[in-house]
DNA sequence: TTCTAATGTTAAGGAATTGTTAAGATTCGT
DNA sequence: ACGAATCTTAACAATTCCTTAACATTAGAA
C-alpha cells in the first residue's frame, strides 16, 4: 500500500522540491499552501503523514495542527513541522499541538526520506481503525468500510461522510448547517434537498429506524 | 483536571512501562493484574479510562468489559483493548462487549499516549453536556430530547425552546415579554394565545404539576 | 359575590419543513 | 475518453408544526 503525504508550505519551491523526491519513492503527494487548505486537504485525502511549515500567511502550522487533531478520523496520522532553525519555541508548542516529530529546513532529500520512512513505519503495526458499534452497525472509517449484521454495505463517499458525522456523536442532534459545514464544507452550496436525498440513501439502506428527523433541528440516530 | 486511567495486565512489566509513561504525562494511573481486580478498582477509583488486555487468567478481559460496562455510573467510562495482534476475533467480540476501541500490543510510547489523548479527547466535549435534571424530566438540548421518567417524550422545535427556557432557571417566573422575545424573536408578532396553546402541549405531555401560570405575571415551574 | 381581564381549550387552516422521485450534471476509474 | 457511479437539482407529495379564532374557564379585584 503506498503511503499518502500531505505536505503544507507557502513556498512553491518547497513544495516542489520535496514533492519531487517523495514521489520519486512512491509516495502519494499531496500539497496546500496555508493552514486552510492544508485542512481541506487533509480532510479530503486522509493523508498517513502530514508535513506542516510552522510559519505561514493566514493560518500558522501549528494552529492548522491543533484543527487537524481535533478531526477524528486524522487521530492517526502523524503530523511533522518543518522549522526554519530548531527553535525551542516552536518544538514544545508543535509537540504540545499534537505533532509528532520536526523537521528543520533547509532540508537534505536523504535526511528527509530516511525520516519520513522511520515515520511511516510506526503505522505498520497500527493498521486498525477506530470502529464505531451501533445497533448491529459497524463502521470502520479508515477501511471505508460499514457492516451490518455480519452483511458489508456500499456507501457513496458523500454518504459514508454524513454517516460518520451522524455516529461521531450518537444520539446528538446534527443542524442542516453543521452537516453542510462538516460534510459539503463551508464554501460550497447546495440546495436544500440534497441533504434529504442524502439521508434517505442511508435510510435506505439501513433501515428506517436508524436516522431520527427533528423537524426545524435536524437529524439525530436514535437511541 | 487530571483524568485517572486504570491499566489491566497480568504481566507486571507491561503496567510498569505504560503506567510510567502516561503518568510522565500527568494522568493518575490506578492498575489491577486481573478482571477481578479491575472492577473493584473500577468501582472505586471511576477512572476516565481503562486499558484492558484481553487474554488474562481468572478473569478475561471481554467479561470484565461486560460487567464494567453494567455499572451505571461508569457508562461514561472508555474502554480500549490491548490484544496481541492478528487475533480478528477479539475486535468483534471486544466491541460488542462494549469497548470504544482497541490497541495492539506491542505497544509503542507514542502511539499509545496519542491514542490515549484522542479517546480522551471525547470526554471534553461530553463535560458541557447540557443536561438538566429536575423533578424526574431530564432535559438533554444537544441531543434535543427529554426523559421523563425513562420513557422518552417528543416535543416540537417551539415546545422544546420554551421547555428550555424554562428550565434554564427552575422557579424563576418568566413573563410572557420574555417568552416571546426569547423563543420567537423580537421582531416576530403572534398573537396573544400562541403562548398558551404552547404552554398547554407542555402540560399535556409532562403533566398538569410541573408549570404553574402565575396570573398577570407569567409563567414557571414549581419547585 | 360579581364582574372582568387573563388564561385555558379545541380544532382547523395554512405555513414551513421534509420526503420522494427521476432526470440531468458531475466525477471517477479504467 | 468512455461508461458507470455518484452527486445535485427541481418539481411535487406528504407530513408536521404553528398560529389563529372562537369560545370556555378561572382568579382576583371591587
Amino acid at each position: 500500500m503506498s503511503y499518502k503525504i500531505l505536505l503544507v508550505d507557502d513556498d512553491p519551491d518547497i513544495l516542489e522540491i520535496i514533492g519531487y523526491n517523495l514521489k520519486k519513492e512512491g509516495y502519494e503527494i499531496f500539497t496546500a499552501e496555508d493552514g486552510f487548505i492544508a485542512i481541506e486537504q487533509a480532510k479530503k485525502h486522509q493523508p498517513n503523514l502530514i508535513i506542516l511549515d510552522v510559519m505561514m500567511p493566514n493560518m500558522n502550522g501549528i494552529e492548522a495542527c491543533t484543527k487537524i487533531r481535533e478531526i477524528p478520523e486524522m487521530s492517526k496520522t502523524i503530523i511533522t513541522f518543518l522549522t526554519a532553525r530548531s527553535e525551542d519555541y516552536s518544538q514544545i508548542a508543535g509537540l504540545e499541538a499534537g505533532a509528532d516529530d520536526y523537521l528543520t529546513k533547509p532540508v537534505k532529500p536523504k535526511i528527509l526520506l530516511s525520516k519520513v520512512k522511520s515515520l511511516l513505519r510506526r503505522l505498520e503495526g497500527e493498521k486498525e481503525a477506530s470502529v464505531i458499534l451501533f445497533k448491529g452497525i459497524e463502521i470502520d472509517s479508515k477501511k471505508h468500510k460499514v457492516v451490518q449484521d455480519g452483511a458489508e454495505l456500499k456507501f457513496a463517499r458523500k454518504e459514508f461522510e454524513l454517516l460518520q458525522l451522524l455516529f461521531s456523536e450518537i444520539g446528538k442532534v446534527f443542524t442542516r448547517d453543521e452537516i453542510m459545514n462538516t460534510v459539503w464544507g463551508t464554501d460550497v452550496f447546495i440546495g436544500d434537498r440534497t441533504i434529504d436525498v442524502h439521508i434517505r440513501k442511508l435510510r435506505e439502506k439501513l433501515g428506517n429506524d436508524i436516522i431520527e428527523t427533528i423537524k426545524g433541528v435536524g437529524y439525530r440516530l436514535s437511541e
